[in-house]
DNA sequence: TGGTGTGAATCGATTCACAGCC
DNA sequence: GGCTGTGAATCGATTCACACCA
């Protein structure tokens, strides 16, 4: 199985690429996309090699071919539906921003406690009661949830999500939450990412110094 | 210097210090620490030892003195000011959310480039022309910026931060920003995590699964 | 010559394991 | 007996360095 890091890098990389792919530039280095990608060439090398994509020392990488084949490592062929609980402006951002963004990713049900929500569409999501969550969440075959809701209800909708069924949760509360150990949690603390950049603005670290 | 890691870690283990002490609670060993952190009592004892807090044997760590002691290690006892820029529905979310939450970390200026949005206040926070970027982060002393812009103007608002002198950038734009070595970036790529989740979710790998 | 693919070396972070203490 | 503090061992990720290739 692929590592966490390799994971996330090969995300950026196939981003990259259809940057690199709308400008019609069809095969690039190692170098040159570690150049871009803030990596170094070594750790693309190595990326690649783990998912078995070869290129020639005289071309380098295929740029479509490269992209096609992160594809094949990162999608589901037949997509995977998302959910989203919390309509504050936080899940309405992440609504917006992924709506068609991703074509094997769709947020396809969103959830809130909120009557005054429920029915309306967000960029075509519609939006349901928590308390229909498990039953839409059976029907529309979802696996993943975006958890976007106060730190004093997470652990609450967390649990639901689990009986539900789900097997992975990106996590915006800052609450570690307690799953059963087949769930997958992605956490993204906002507090301790800002208080992080705030520490290393004031000690001096720097994107490259190394002590 | 203490690692990224390890000060991400200090940040979690003061938040949920905090929720003991409104508990009463004032003694917590390494093991109940690393329970409710889902970390281990081996990291905990690590983390402490590198900030150098002890405890005893007899009643573990004192709730307040660590408090104290990691408030000592992440905070500028003077404070530290910091601006966002991009007031769409995420810059809404995170001004919210960060309204009064750390009183050592204060939002003090906002900057769009929709001149309808000038002037507004949110939650105490007026907002600027990105224009008067420059001259607003100067007068305010502002050293992290908060980066909520589209991904088509995040490298041009970088490099206007840059030349303002800012020190970190929360970088929330999905693309790898280009800034002198002396600034440090911490990126919250939301894609990216939603695609690892993804991943790991129909890969199967659970938080304890080794393999 | 200048790149790829990769075993080996290195580096950093985590975990083990145990001495010392209450 | 059960905890802390920490040197040593381990583990995982990154980087080096070089054989091989066009």
């Amino acid at each position: 199985m692929l590592s966490d890091k390799t994971v996330g890098r090969l995300s950026l990389y196939r981003r990259l690429l259809a940057k690199l792919q709308s400008q019609k530039i069809h095969h690039v280095f190692s170098h040159e996309l570690a150049a871009i990608a803030r990596s170094t060439p070594a750790q693309v090398r190595r990326d690649l090699m783990l998912i078995a994509f070869t290129g020639s020392p005289a071309k380098g990488y295929n740029v479509e071919n490269l992209i096609d084949h992160i594809d094949g490592v990162l999608d589901a062929p037949e997509g995977q539906n998302i959910a989203i609980v919390g309509i504050g402006n936080l899940g309405r951002a992440i609504i917006a921003y992924f709506s068609g963004r991703r074509p094997k990713l769709t947020i396809t049900a969103a959830f809130d406690k909120d009557p005054e929500k429920i029915g309306n569409l967000i960029h075509g999501c519609r939006t349901y009661s928590i308390d229909q969550m498990i039953s839409v969440i059976h029907e529309k075959n979802i696996h993943i949830v975006i958890l976007a809701v106060p730190a004093d209800e997470a652990q609450f909708v967390a649990a639901k999500l689990v009986e539900a069924g789900i097997k992975g949760i990106l996590n915006f509360a800052p609450v570690p939450l307690r799953v059963t150990p087949d769930v997958f949690v992605e956490d993204i603390d906002v507090t301790t990412l800002l208080e992080k950049t705030a520490y290393f603005a004031r000690n001096g670290k720097t994107s490259f110094s190394k002590e």
